[in-house]
DNA sequence: GATACTTGCTAAAAAAATTGATAATCAAGA
DNA sequence: TCTTGATTATCAATTTTTTTAGCAAGTATC
C-alpha cells in the first residue's frame, strides 16, 4: 500500500520540477528548451549544437532555433570550433550563467541542507532508491519500443 | 559532496520522466498534454475541462483542443454537466484507458517491487526525503514571484 | 583526389499554445 | 422576474516552437 504512496510523490516531484522549469523560463524571459541548454552549459561547459540537440532530445534544426534566441537575448554565444571547421563552440555568458544560478540556488540551498540532515545510511538509501528508480524509468522507455 | 550525487540524479529522473512521457506519448499517438489529461482521468475519475486545465496547467482554450484531439482519437467522450448547464464532464474510454494503463504497467511494477524490497524504515526514509523534496520546488518556485 | 559522412543552417509546413471574443448558463440582488 | 456579473467551454486569429527536407561547407576515408 505504501507503493502507492511513494509512486504518486514521485510523479508529484515530477510534476514540481516541469513547474519550477516553466517558473524559471519565465522569470528569465527564455522557453524551457532555452532554459535546458543553459543548464547545460552552465552545468557541463561550453557544447557544440549538435551536442545540446542530443541532451534536449530534439532536432540540430530546433536546436539552431533555440541558440538564436538565445544568443538574441544575449544568454550565449557561439563560436567557430579550433579544430574542426563544421563545428561551433556554445558558450554561456557569465552575466546569464550567473543570473540563472542565483535563481535556482534556493532549490540547490534547499537540497543540500535536506541532504545535510540525513544521516550517511539514509543518504545511502536515498542514492540507491534514485539510482533504481532511473534504471525502472530506462527500461520502462525502452520495453514497448522492442515490439518492432 | 554527496549533495552533488543526489541532485544530479534528482535532475536525472525528471529527464527520465519527461522521456517516458514523451515514449509514452509517441507509443499511444497522441500528444504529451493528451497523455497527462488521460493520466488524470484515468487516476482520478471524470473531470471538467476546467479542472483538466488546472491540472495541465494550461489555458481552458488549450484544453478544449487537447479535448477535441483525444475525442477524435477515440480515447474520451464528453457528456454535459448533471447539475450545471455550463459544464461539461470528459470520462476516458475504457478501451483507451487499459491501453494505457498497459504501457504504463511495466513502470509501475517497476516501482512497487522496489518499494517492496525496502525495509520499512527506508520506504519511510524515502517518503519523507520526496516530501520535502516537493516541498523544495514549491518554495523556489515561489520564491522569485515574491519580488513583486 | 573522389566519394561519403558530418555539421549547422534555412525555408516551408505542421503542431500546439496563447489571447481575446462569444454564447450559454448560473447565482444573487433589486 | 429580470438584470447584472461571474463562470464555463468554445472559437478565431495570432504567436511560438517544432519538424521535415534540403543544402552548403567542412571532414574523413578509401
Amino acid at each position: 500500500m505504501a507503493d502507492d504512496d511513494i509512486r504518486a510523490r514521485i510523479q508529484q516531484l515530477g510534476v514540481r520540477q516541469q513547474r519550477f522549469e516553466r517558473h524559471l523560463a519565465k522569470e528569465l524571459g527564455v522557453d524551457a528548451a532555452g532554459i535546458e541548454a543553459m543548464d547545460h552549459l552552465i552545468s557541463t561547459g561550453p557544447a557544440t549544437p549538435t551536442e545540446l540537440a542530443r541532451r534536449l532530445e530534439i532536432s540540430t534544426a530546433a536546436t539552431t532555433l533555440v541558440l538564436n534566441r538565445l544568443e538574441t537575448a544575449g544568454h550565449i554565444h557561439r563560436e567557430r570550433h579550433p579544430t574542426d571547421g563544421r563545428k561551433l563552440v556554445v558558450t554561456a555568458e557569465q552575466n546569464s550563467a550567473e543570473l540563472a544560478y542565483s535563481h535556482v540556488l534556493p532549490m540547490i540551498e534547499g537540497v543540500e541542507q535536506l541532504v545535510e540532515s540525513m544521516t550517511p545510511e539514509e543518504r545511502m538509501t536515498i542514492q540507491r532508491f534514485l539510482d533504481q528508480l532511473i534504471t525502472i524509468y530506462d527500461d520502462a522507455t525502452r520495453k514497448t519500443h522492442q515490439n518492432f
